[in-house]
DNA sequence: GTTTTGACGGTCT
DNA sequence: TAGACCGCCAAAA
């Protein structure tokens, strides 16, 4: 596992750590790369948008699919996530709290930080 | 070089 | 309990 540089690079290495079948929220990634705000990571996951990361996996805190409206159908984010086993309703994931993936439970932050 | 916006989160009122 | 405000850092206009 490299160790990324720029806040960005380190966003795409956590988003790839993300099981399949589970989702994160921005602020658990933020707090993982003690970024400092959760936005940052929207805002690297947009940019990232053309890359093949599961940047679908990644929802705001209320478990609802913010970025829905940044992928190029809003409703590919809602099959990619079914197709994953989870179920979306009303762009909320439902039992988001059993399917919640936090990487500082799972990860250790300095094996991303320099 | 300054201002506004952005896939958010937490806290205050 | 619900709504509003502020903060965080970076990029684009």
């Amino acid at each position: 596992m490299p160790q990324p540089n720029t806040y960005f690079q380190r966003v795409y290495s956590v988003t790839e750590a993300i099981p399949l079948g589970r989702v994160t929220n921005y602020g658990a990634i933020a707090d993982f790369l003690a970024l400092g705000s959760a936005r940052m990571v929207g805002w690297a996951l947009n940019k990232c948008g053309h890359l093949s990361i599961p940047a679908h996996r990644v929802v705001n805190r209320k478990g609802e699919l913010s970025g829905r409206n940044m992928f190029p159908t809003p409703f590919l984010m809602q099959e990619m996530l079914e197709n994953e086993g989870l179920t979306i309703i009303n762009n909320k994931i439902m039992d988001f709290e059993a399917v919640l993936w936090i990487p500082v439970d799972h990860l250790d932050p300095q094996d991303y930080n320099e």
